[in-house]
DNA sequence: GGCAGATACTTAACATGTTAAATGAATGGA
DNA sequence: TCCATTCATTTAACATGTTAAGTATCTGCC
C-alpha cells in the first residue's frame, strides 16, 4: 500500500499536475464503490441462480414491502431512475412477476404490485439472501455495521440540498 | 412513507414471506449506493462540463498518478472491468487524451499513458474537483470522513476472499 | 520445432445508468 | 370550452456494468 500525501515518486511527470491530488484510490467515491462492490459480489451469484439482477431484486423487495405503488414512488423507494425502472417493469411484467393496472382517478399513473408468482420467487431467494447478509454482519461485526450505516446516512444528509438536483427516484 | 418492520397490513400476502426481511431501504447495499450517489451527484456536473464521464475521469487520474500502465493494471487501479476499460480507452485514444503502444517484450500487452492533452484537460478539471471534495469534507467533517473511509476499507477487507471471485480489475 | 494451455486484451450481447425528448393525460386559467 | 402548462411515464440514444466468447500472443513441455 503506497501511502504518500505528495510523493514525487517520479520526479518529472509530477511537475505537470500542480496539485498532487489525493491518491485517487483513497477518494471517497472509490471507497464507496469498492465497498459496495465487495458486498454485492456476495449476493450476485445467488440472485443470478434465480434469474434476477440486483435491480430486479430491489424492485421485488420494494413491492413486497409496500404492496402496491405508483411507478414514481417505486423509483424513489428502489432508488432507480425512471427509464431504468420503466424497462425493468416491462420485463418483470412479461415474466409475470408483477402486475400493473392504471389508476382509475388518474390515467397517467399506473399502480404496480407484485404477483403471486413474484411472491413465490421472493420466498425462494430470501433464505439465501438472508444467510449472506448474516455472514457479512458476522464478519464485519453487527455493531460496526450499524455504525457504518449511521455514518452513511449522515453523509447523505450532509450533502442533501447541495449541487446536482434530482437523484434516482426523482424529487419530492 | 410507510414504516413498518413487520406489519401484516394485508393478512394474506405477508404469509408468503416467512422472514420479515430488513426494511430494504436500510440494507447495506442500499446505504452504500445512496451515499455514493449523493457524493457523485456533486461531481458529475463539473465533469460533464469538461466532457468527461466519471469513469473516464477515473482513468485519467489513475494514469496521471502511475505514468504508464498495462491495461490490466489500469483496470485494477481504476476499478473497472476489462470490457468497460477497453471501450473507454478506445474513445479516449480517439480524443487524443491518452496514448497507447504495445510493449516490446510482450506483444499482447499494451502500455497506456496520458497524453499532453490529457494532462491539460486534467489541469482544467482538477481545481473544481478539488473544491467540491473540500466542500464535502467540510460539510461532513474531516475526521468523520477519515473514520468512514477506514470502516469502508475494513468492510472490504472482511469480505475479501469470500464468495464471488474476481471483481472489477481482475485478481492478482 | 510444435502444440496444449495460459495470458492479455478485445468483441459481443444483454442489462442498467444517465440525460434528453416524446407521449398521453390532468390542470388551471383566459 | 380551449389551450398552455404541468405531470407521469415511456422511448431514445449513448455510456458503462456484467458475463461469455473470441483473438492474438506467449510459455512450458514434448
Amino acid at each position: 500500500m503506497v501511502k504518500r500525501p505528495a510523493d514525487p515518486a517520479n520526479g518529472d511527470a509530477s511537475a505537470a499536475r500542480q496539485v498532487p491530488m489525493r491518491d485517487f484510490s483513497r477518494s471517497l467515491p472509490m471507497s464507496l464503490l469498492r465497498a459496495r462492490e465487495a458486498v454485492m459480489r456476495q449476493f450476485r451469484p445467488s440472485l443470478r441462480e434465480h434469474g434476477l439482477t440486483e435491480q430486479q431484486w430491489r424492485i421485488l423487495r420494494a413491492l413486497a414491502a409496500i404492496e402496491a405503488a405508483e411507478v414514481t414512488e417505486l423509483a424513489r423507494t428502489a432508488f432507480l431512475l425512471g427509464p431504468s425502472l420503466s424497462r425493468i417493469l416491462r420485463d418483470l411484467e412479461a415474466r409475470n412477476l408483477i402486475e400493473r393496472r392504471t389508476a382509475k382517478t388518474d390515467q397517467r399513473r399506473s399502480m404496480v404490485s407484485i404477483s403471486r408468482e413474484g411472491v413465490k420467487l421472493m420466498a425462494s431467494v430470501a433464505p439465501s439472501s438472508e444467510a449472506i447478509y448474516a455472514e457479512i454482519t458476522q464478519r464485519f461485526g453487527a455493531r460496526k455495521l450499524a455504525e457504518l450505516q449511521e455514518m452513511l446516512g449522515e453523509l447523505e444528509q450532509s450533502l442533501a440540498g447541495l449541487g446536482g438536483g434530482d437523484g434516482p427516484g426523482a424529487e419530492e
